[in-house]
DNA sequence: GGTAGACCTGGACGC
DNA sequence: GCGTCCAGGTCTACC
């Protein structure tokens, strides 16, 4: 089958390896992060079918990416995968963006972190925020691989079968037994297919307006309000979908937060005590917030285990995270 | 508005 | 190998 290669101009101070290993979607289905090569692989759910695509930064291209994929595509196939590149990567935050994060903290500068990596679309972002509550990490991978391996779409090439992440109409068809017996996602199962119900069905018909949950113009409280309002969305779901649609000035805490509260930051009291000096502690950095609160655990992170583009899914990838360090 | 308990799974631990 | 306990965020019932 031809292949087709595409050349994305990313900003000028993007580094791949930096900034797809920045947040710990890089290590769920059906992302693959090939450390020795640094190349991020995937299936990319299109309107015309599933397509493998591998993304590189090869040295010598003048920062360029480069998007092979594993059929040729139509020209809208095109426009749809680079959107949807373009939205996982963030490439459309530019160096300037960042500036206004260092002004801020400094401290990460020199290293240029800013950047952190998401899903080609909101709702999979949505489902896989989802998977990581209330389990520890180990058990999101797990979820995740399992609905892409059980529900989305396969790509056959030279012997080897690829998944995508199942898409809205997919989930929205599979029963919550399904669900919960084959993909293990637990009593995640209703929840989970009332939202890809949500995602699939028209606007005016009761679906989500994800045009508006996408719009600069939407206030953080809206935005917050109609987030906590989906089944299985709470005030910590809610703040992580936010950072990950951009609005970085709520902190997502979770117990991983409390640890770093006390750990880190030298924190006393209960643990909502602690989320609440946690809270107060990244209050200064307003509308930056979060990318300062998780830089700083994500260095904390690197310090015991190397730099994040070095961690392999099933090892380091698994056990990165503080509660397993307190083991 | 605040709190307690159920919801599930997988891993750790004790025997 | 088996049973028990625990972590983890959301939801609901109750005060």
């Amino acid at each position: 089958m031809k292949q087709a290669t595409l050349q994305l101009a990313p900003p000028a101070d993007y580094d791949l390896a930096r900034d797809v290993c920045s947040y710990g979607y890089f290590l769920l289905a059906p992302n693959h992060w090939d450390h020795e090569s640094r190349v991020l692989w995937r299936v990319f759910a299109l309107a015309d079918g599933p397509v493998l695509a591998e993304i590189a930064q090869p040295k010598g291209a003048g920062g360029k990416l480069r998007v092979r994929t594993s059929r040729s595509l139509l020209r809208e196939g095109k426009d749809e995968l680079v959107g949807q590149v373009t939205r996982m990567l963030r490439l459309d935050e530019s160096a300037e963006m960042l500036a206004a994060f260092h002004r801020l903290d400094p401290r990460f500068k020199k290293c240029g972190r800013g950047r952190l990596f998401r899903s080609p679309t909101l709702f999979e972002d949505v489902i896989k925020t989802v998977t990581s509550c209330n389990v520890q990490w180990p058990g999101t991978i797990t979820m995740n691989q399992r609905l892409c391996e059980v529900v989305g779409a396969k790509v056959r090439l030279g012997g080897v079968t690829a998944h995508a992440f199942p898409s809205a109409k997919q989930l929205a068809k599979v029963s919550a037994g399904t669900l919960r017996g084959r993909c293990r996602v637990g009593y995640r199962d209703k929840r989970i297919v009332e939202l890809a119900r949500l995602f699939s069905m028209p606007v005016k018909r009761g679906g989500i307006d994800q045009a508006m949950l996408q719009d600069p113009a939407t206030s953080d409280d809206v935005l917050f309000r109609t987030l906590v309002d989906l089944p299985g969305i709470g005030p910590y779901a809610a703040a992580n979908i936010m950072q990950l649609l951009g609005r970085y000035g709520r902190l997502p805490l979770d117990t991983e937060s409390v640890r770093h509260g006390r750990t880190m930051l030298g924190l006393k009291g209960s643990s909502a005590q602690v989320m609440k000096k946690v809270h107060a502690h990244f209050a200064p950095m307003g509308d930056q917030a979060f990318r300062s609160y998780w830089f700083e655990m994500w260095t904390f992170y690197e310090s015991k285990h190397g730099p994040a583009w070095t961690w392999e899914r099933s090892t380091t990838g698994r056990l990165f995270t503080a509660a397993h360090l307190n083991k």
